[in-house]
DNA sequence: TGTTAAGTACACCGCTCTGTGTGCTTACCG
DNA sequence: CGGTAAGCACACAGAGCGGTGTACTTAACA
């Protein structure tokens, strides 16, 4: 009923407009936060009418929970698919995203939100567990002795740096990258065939 | 009235007013979140008349932060003034906090405040710091080859444990604790003198 | 006794927020 | 043409927020 671009008679309004509002939702959302984000500011930046807005979204709660749904592609696949990287090489890599995410949104959310049964951050959870089983899961083609438990660990990692960001504001996610690289050294049987390089922090 | 004691000048009101607000603070802030809990509800919960509040404090913002501050003690010097424990034992002692601590308020400041610049940030900022400098000191003094790296290790630990535990409601620092025991265990000498118990979480 | 500090009770202001109601405009299409 | 779906502009309701103003009460002291 909703999705435009082709209506059901084949009507091509401006098309934009619910793609608009997530797209100034991903801006304004993680710019502000959630909470201090209204929607007529939302539906200002994305020009959109604050009607058209409700009529795409039951409630603000509504959109936040698929403003949360629209991060999955670029960080989970653009990641873990990378079939150039050896399994190793792609835990590590899960520590490299600088300029890509300032700060980890679901934790954001879960902490604005504070309702552990709110849409988005039930979303949250089950994302947040979901990074955990992939990295567990290359844990095991790594070869680790228990993958389940080193995607776990590399998980908190992730979340112990962006937390750390955000509270001193300062990239957090090298030292992390650090500590990654000493469970993995750990957890994998040492022949893991691929590389051996190894990533000291200093400084 | 109530509780009652000795002001200034040998007054004896109903003594609690300021106590009163930062104790029902510490209660409502924590379990409701900052931007959620009105100083309506927060005054009626503390009994203290709204009045009598922005007497003590010059507004909600100065309130959080006073709030803030009230943490201190029982983390910081709770953990690391035991003398009965070696300093390995106090730096893994830093990961068992399950009911003291449901879960971080200097991270739930810092994202529900949004901004640095607010009192409460910076001092969220100052004691993140201040922790880090803290399990340094620790590691430090139990021998660590980089005793600066080792404290910010493990504060990122922590902080991890935190933001996982509030994300997916169950409790991360079994977790991290097994990651801090694999990198103390990396950074000191091995002949620590102290104890080899290894702690491996398997669940 | 009167003064004074501390607190209470409660209405109130101005603002912002989410969400609606209403009427108008635009475009497609038969 | 007229129908219809999408959207716009804009005001407005209802609620909650942070914060204030005002008048009253209580307790300690002199």
């Amino acid at each position: 009923m909703t999705e435009v671009e082709k209506g059901p008679q084949g009507r091509r309004r401006g098309r934009g407009a619910r793609e608009r509002i997530l797209s100034a939702s991903q801006q304004l959302f993680r710019e502000q936060g959630i909470n201090r984000t209204g929607m007529n500011e939302l539906c200002a930046a994305a020009q959109v009418s604050k009607r058209t807005a409700y009529q795409h979204f039951t409630g603000k709660d509504e959109l936040v929970a698929e403003y949360l749904r629209r991060f999955d592609p670029s960080v989970l696949s653009g990641v873990f698919d990378r079939t150039d990287l050896t399994p190793r090489e792609r835990l590590l890599a899960a520590f490299d995203i600088p300029p890509t995410t300032p700060l980890c949104p679901y934790i954001a959310a879960a902490v604005e939100l504070h309702d552990p049964q709110h849409p988005a951050s039930q979303y949250a959870r089950d994302y947040k567990k979901a990074v955990a089983a992939r990295l567990a899961d290359t844990a095991r083609e790594a070869g680790a002795a228990d993958p389940e438990q080193l995607g776990e660990q590399l998980a908190l990692l992730i979340d112990g740096a962006a937390a750390r960001t955000r509270v001193l504001n300062a990239d957090a996610f090298p030292t992390a990258a650090a500590i990654a690289a000493v469970l993995i050294d750990n957890a994998i049987p040492a022949a893991a065939g691929d590389d051996r390089r190894r990533e000291e922090e200093s400084g």
